[in-house]
DNA sequence: CCCTTGCTCGTACGCTGTACGGTGCAGCGT
DNA sequence: ACGCTGCACCGTACAGCGTACGAGCAAGGG
């Protein structure tokens, strides 16, 4: 048994949970592509290779850094409130976590790869539609319907839009031939705003909760 | 004036056009991390640095490359049926080419640029918004829902799983402890087909239809 | 005391995007 | 007919990437 010998090089420890968080803090701080692994070995003050000894390739790191940022997901579901309510705190939590590490939704559009770590943050919701009655099948497909949405908006409008970027993507609009594009023109001021956002993902919630009310009455014999 | 000098090499033409459509089509046929500058001048049979004759970089032919896709969209709204069938055929239209072009949503991932051609496959559904009653505010915050849905599904989620896939994944979840995921393992058997395919996509389609349409009788008073 | 074991990591290979500057042809002015 | 100018092309080079290979070395067991 090796036990504690990896400490040579007067390195404190070093195992795969260290690594990977900071992985996850470089990913947060420094956005994905600034992530390899001669500079995340070099924050950890450790040669580039000794990653491998830990990780297959890059690859399982990133994986594992998903890992770690799920685990840090804690949500209890709200005593009071319907299946909407319910769902409508979870899916906010989700999207919180997901603001912290923004990294997060681009790693999962990369790989397809996906470790079961990563479930902790769905469990919730699936058990809210169960208990609402939903049968498995249709709870899957409607959870996976808030999945694709609440990733989709981060990856595609993450966050609000300075008064600025607003103006300029409105003015990038209305260069736009009218003939060709005219809804698109018609609405240009309108449009910026909702690109991104709380205001703009809370709506979309609402109208996906919505849908999925109304598949919940349907079950319920209306 | 130049006019058709640049065939001084025995190559035909070149121009901006050709070269987007080479990588588009490079993108379509291996993926977008197959796509490197000179990969794809060797295709074309042109020296590497000769692309940047016509583009900044490798960002730039990337966004034209987007931009050729989108051109390639022609959609007619359907004459009979509702706001809800005209979306829907819509947005399933808009599917259907970014099945035939995979990487279209991952570039969207990646670079928050978008340039003015890729509008032209929005514009019809805002238009249908405006159409029906929606203000230019509603309208562009219900566009927006579905897109985000639209790009995210073929993201997380683009093609049926084989029998063999989901069989694999079914396995994995029923890996995990059942206290944990209680719900997850407790729908192991329905979610993996929940997780791509045309079957969830139109689920969760008209789940969004759902809300949008409570929301146009909302407008329309009742 | 030596030998085995296993972590660490220097070096190297093939790849990437792209900056720089040389090369050679087309068209023009004389 | 000749030389000049401008421009398209692209060879070379650099910094950085993921990672395969194998050398170095400390610790533990005999």
């Amino acid at each position: 048994m090796s036990g504690m010998s990896k400490a040579n090089r007067a390195r404190v420890a070093l195992d795969r949970d260290e690594i990977a968080r900071a992985a996850l803090a470089m990913l947060d701080e420094e956005g994905i592509d600034a992530l390899s692994m001669r500079r995340l070995a070099e924050r950890l003050g450790v040669g580039t290779m000794t990653l491998y000894g830990y990780f297959r390739g890059k690859q399982e790191l990133l994986d594992a850094a998903v890992g770690a940022a799920a685990a840090d997901f804690t949500f209890t579901p709200p005593e009071e409130g319907g299946l909407r309510e319910r769902l409508r705190a979870h899916q906010r939590a989700v999207r919180e976590v997901l603001a912290r590490h923004p990294s997060l939704p681009q790693l999962r559009a990369r790989q397809a790869l996906v470790q079961p770590a990563a479930f902790r943050m769905s469990d919730p919701a699936m058990q809210m539609l169960l208990d609402a009655g939903f049968p498995p099948d249709e709870a899957a497909r409607a959870f996976r319907v808030l999945f694709v949405y609440v990733l989709g908006s981060m990856l595609f409008g993450p966050r609000e839009l300075t008064a600025d970027e607003q103006r300029s993507i409105k003015a990038g609009l209305l260069l736009l031939p009218e003939d060709e594009f005219p809804a698109i023109t018609a609405a240009a001021d309108a449009l910026p705003a909702s690109m991104g956002g709380d205001v703009q993902f809370d709506y979309g919630l609402e109208v996906i909760l919505d849908g999925i009310e109304a598949r919940r009455r349907q079950l319920a014999g209306e």
